[in-house]
DNA sequence: AGCACGCCGACT
DNA sequence: GTCGGCGTGCTC
């Protein structure tokens, strides 16, 4: 029998701590069981047991468990490795994995509540007027102790209890929140047979005079049968409207019953799917060198350009998983995941498709996961972004991830800042499940693993339907402007395209990157722009809101008159992003219709769906836009796509600004042209000749390939190295400075490998925070483990150091 | 992350 | 004196 078991407390705390078992505990406890333990002076945390022994710890007093959740585990062994293996891979504290992997609503904390203990009128007398305020608030009622500072207007109220505590004036409870709402649907249910004569005559009489009340009856019989079931309240509101009153005065009258019943946020009733997918020739020659590939291999890449049907084939693919009764996770970037994706894959696998989205809320999200550890709908279909990795699969068979060179799957903030592609391929190893990796223009990790023989490869180099690939022109700006054919942002030969194709009652997406095109408000005279007081970046001018903003910290100000540097009365609008394009497309096109969709317009929960959705039914002329209106999305009727700011994406200095600035322009060209019309792109620059250009024209992924690859060796980048880069940050500038050149000290005096910096980033304070950074570049495998091991225990040892203590040091492995 | 404890400076 | 701020240390 085991006498300790070790828990996962869902705090950024580096290692689980352990608890001690009565031996009742220890013969129904196992690994992967919710148990609730008290951590600290008084809180209640849940944790998740992640291992059982029998080591009696020395250094410490070991607590009990307070209680168990479960009768069975909640995960099983295989995702307390694979949380072990994220968090020592990615130098993420377990807690916080365990709080990305497990709904929160499952994962309750105690709050501390406060009641009154009766006492004499004598110690009442002898009460503070503090003291006093607090007893009398608590004769209504038991509070929290949070809440007792709106009591008193004392800013610290603990030492006041801790005094009413000893005094034996009030006592301390622990009070367990539960936070899962299960969502309550109202049912109608006639009270009795109204069969005989005599109870129909008698509710006749009753509701007589009454003919709203009458209406209600006869919907209901009507919609029961005379089989006395549950019937939705809703149901019966979509044959008659009626007022709550009605319905609860029948009540009253004893004719019908009102019960309120639990129901699956997520389960949909049966519907009609379309069994049956016709492939084209070319997908079913890649659906079946894809199985001969599973055969051998466990990951395969399915590089195929766009809008060459990849959906239909993992549509193929994901129907023999399920028959085989395996569940199946598509994984797609948060941004893709509309509604457009979400219907082909329902259309055909009706409510076994279950969606995990941030949208969701926590509710839903825990009926997800409830689902797919039940598998409910067995086999089932999860869609999600990267974080449905974390759901409690017990029969993955297939993993399909689509797009999979985004830098979404990517998490930044907070931590664990875990790759999710990278992740679920370790995943698929503990599981013993198959991978599709899904991109027209693969990552360069990626295509490299297909090439070296790691993963199967296979590849569609045919459109869907024989459409023709757009062809893509560029526009030199240089001489555009050398002949004045320019118009603020526009060139006259990208107007008088625009001007074609709306004249041809076909649509237009004009692109353009965020960079480049920030609204930003400078001093004419001295040529000063206004700076966040938090962050080392300049604010960017907010039309709707009139105000400047920063995009770090979300700092807000007005615009000042004048310049604080020259005193000048002089400020002006430089630069401007979409809303100058939206103006000019208005002046150029009034009788277009026109729409943006960026970050600031695409705010709402549905306003996203909503821009695509009137876009696709052609409510939309031109579709101005970043990044967003790139993906996972398909449109029949473009015929003509214009980058305004080609340049922006070459111009990053980032080791994968060239294969980024081929992805986008890749993706973005395969928004034009459909059945029967070939699209044409065009790319407005000032480097008509730079290679990823010329690639792009051409559709040369391989070349692209070649060309970074080696690039990638000489200077040392992924996938030829792999890169672990640390940040530190501080409020103060001095402290970073110290703790930065410790760090490198220690580093360097036992890693003798490449170590660059500590430099400052491009944005050296963010949040008021300075910070600096280090970028450590690992060759093979030993110098990745001696690294690792060396990083581990410099941590470890800069903790303990107390004039760091604020000093924090964020380690990204694998950073974009 | 909480939370307590202890030191210190600023007040009614 | 007492209040409140902040740095420090610890949690099985």
């Amino acid at each position: 029998m085991n006498s300790y078991a070790d828990v996962i407390l869902p705090l950024p705390l580096p290692k689980p701590f352990t608890y001690k078992l009565s031996e009742e505990e220890s013969k129904i406890l196992k690994v992967g069981y919710r148990v609730a333990v008290s951590f600290g002076k008084r809180k209640i945390y849940t944790g998740i047991i992640c291992r059982l022994h029998n080591e009696s710890p020395l250094n410490y007093e070991v607590k009990p468990i307070e209680f168990i959740y479960d009768s069975k585990a909640i995960v099983d062994q295989k995702r307390i490795n694979f949380w072990t293996w994220m968090s020592k891979y990615y130098f993420s504290p377990i807690g916080d994995i365990l709080k990305a992997a497990v709904p929160s609503t499952l994962l309750l904390e105690s709050e501390s509540i406060i009641s009154k203990i009766d006492t004499s009128k004598e110690e009442i007398k002898n009460m503070s007027d503090n003291e006093y305020l607090i007893y009398e608030a608590l004769d209504q009622e038991d509070i929290r102790i949070a809440d007792i500072n709106l009591i008193t207007d004392r800013k610290t109220v603990y030492p006041i209890l801790q005094k009413m505590l000893q005094s034996g004036y009030i006592e301390l409870k622990q009070q367990i929140k539960e936070k899962y709402r299960p969502k309550l649907v109202k049912f109608i249910r006639l009270k009795r047979q109204i069969k005989s004569k005599k109870s129909i005559d008698h509710i006749q009489d009753s509701i007589n005079k009454y003919p709203k009340q009458k209406e209600i009856l006869m919907t209901i019989i009507k919609l029961d049968k005379n089989k006395n079931n549950w019937i939705r309240l809703a149901d019966i509101k979509n044959h008659i409207s009626f007022s709550s009153s009605s319905l609860k005065s029948l009540e009253t009258k004893n004719i019908i019953e009102i019960k309120k019943f639990k129901e699956d946020r997520n389960i949909e009733n049966d519907f009609e799917t379309k069994k049956n997918i016709v492939l084209s020739k070319s997908q079913s020659k890649v659906l079946r060198q894809i199985n001969l590939e599973f055969e051998s291999k466990d990951i395969v890449l399915l590089e195929g350009v766009t809008s060459s049907g990849k959906t239909e084939i993992y549509l193929k693919i994901i129907e023999k998983f399920l028959d085989d009764n395996k569940q199946v996770l598509y994984l797609l970037p948060e941004i893709s995941l509309t509604t457009q994706i979400i219907q082909k894959l329902k259309n055909r696998f009706g409510n076994k498709v279950f969606v995990f989205h941030s949208r969701n809320s926590i509710h839903e999200r825990t009926e997800v996961w409830k689902n797919v550890k039940q598998n409910k709908k067995n086999p089932q279909i999860i869609i999600g972004a990267r974080s449905s990795l974390f759901l409690p699969f017990n029969n993955l068979g297939l993993i399909v991830i689509d797009e999979e060179h985004e830098n979404s799957y990517k998490q930044q903030e907070p931590s664990p800042r875990y790759h999710a592609r990278d992740s679920a391929i370790v995943l698929s190893r503990l599981y013993k499940s198959k991978i599709i990796l899904g991109s027209a223009t693969p990552s360069i990790e990626s295509s490299e693993n297909a090439r070296n023989g790691k993963y199967g490869w296979v590849k569609l180099h045919e459109r869907y339907g024989g459409i023709k690939l757009p062809r893509i022109e560029t526009i030199d700006l240089k001489e555009e402007i050398i002949n004045d054919n320019m118009n603020g942002l526009f060139s006259k030969k990208l107007i008088d395209e625009i001007d074609d194709t709306l004249k041809n009652n076909r649509q237009v997406i004009l692109f353009r990157n965020r960079r480049g095109y920030a609204s930003i408000w400078m001093c004419k005279t001295c040529g000063h722009n206004i700076n966040c007081d938090n962050c080392d970046v300049t604010l960017t001018y907010h039309n709707v809101s009139n105000n400047l903003k920063c995009h770090y910290c979300g700092f807000s100000t007005k615009i000042p008159k004048t310049c604080s540097m020259c005193g000048e009365d002089n400020m002006i609008n430089k630069g401007d992003g979409t809303q100058q394009i939206e103006e000019s497309i208005k002046e150029y096109f009034p009788k277009a219709r026109v729409s943006r969709m960026d970050w600031d317009t695409t705010r709402g929960k549905w306003s996203f769906d909503r821009i695509i959705n009137s876009f696709s039914n052609h409510e939309i002329d031109i579709l101005i836009g970043t990044q967003m209106v790139t993906k996972g999305l398909d449109f029949n009727n473009v015929k003509l796509v214009g980058v305004l700011n080609t340049d922006h994406f070459l111009n990053f200095p980032n080791f994968r600004a060239h294969e980024k600035a081929f992805q986008v322009l890749t993706q973005v060209a395969g928004r034009a042209g459909r059945k029967g019309i070939q699209g044409k792109v065009l790319l407005q620059t000032y480097q008509p000749n730079h290679p990823i250009i010329k690639h792009v024209i051409n559709n040369d992924y391989k070349g692209m390939f070649e060309a970074q690859l080696t690039e990638r060796i000489e200077y040392k980048y992924p996938p030829y190295v792999r890169l672990i880069k640390l940040t530190i940050k501080d409020r103060s500038l001095d402290k970073v400075n110290i703790a930065s050149e410790w760090l490198d000290k220690m580093m360097r005096r036992s890693y003798k490998g490449d170590i660059l910096g500590p430099v400052y980033p491009e944005i050296s304070r963010v949040r008021n925070k300075y910070q600096k950074q280090f970028i450590i570049k690992l060759k093979n495998i030993d110098s990745i483990n001696q690294f690792r091991n060396i990083l581990n225990k410099t941590l470890i040892s800069f903790d303990s150091i107390s004039k760091y203590r604020s000093v924090r040091v964020v380690v990204d492995v694998d950073p974009l």
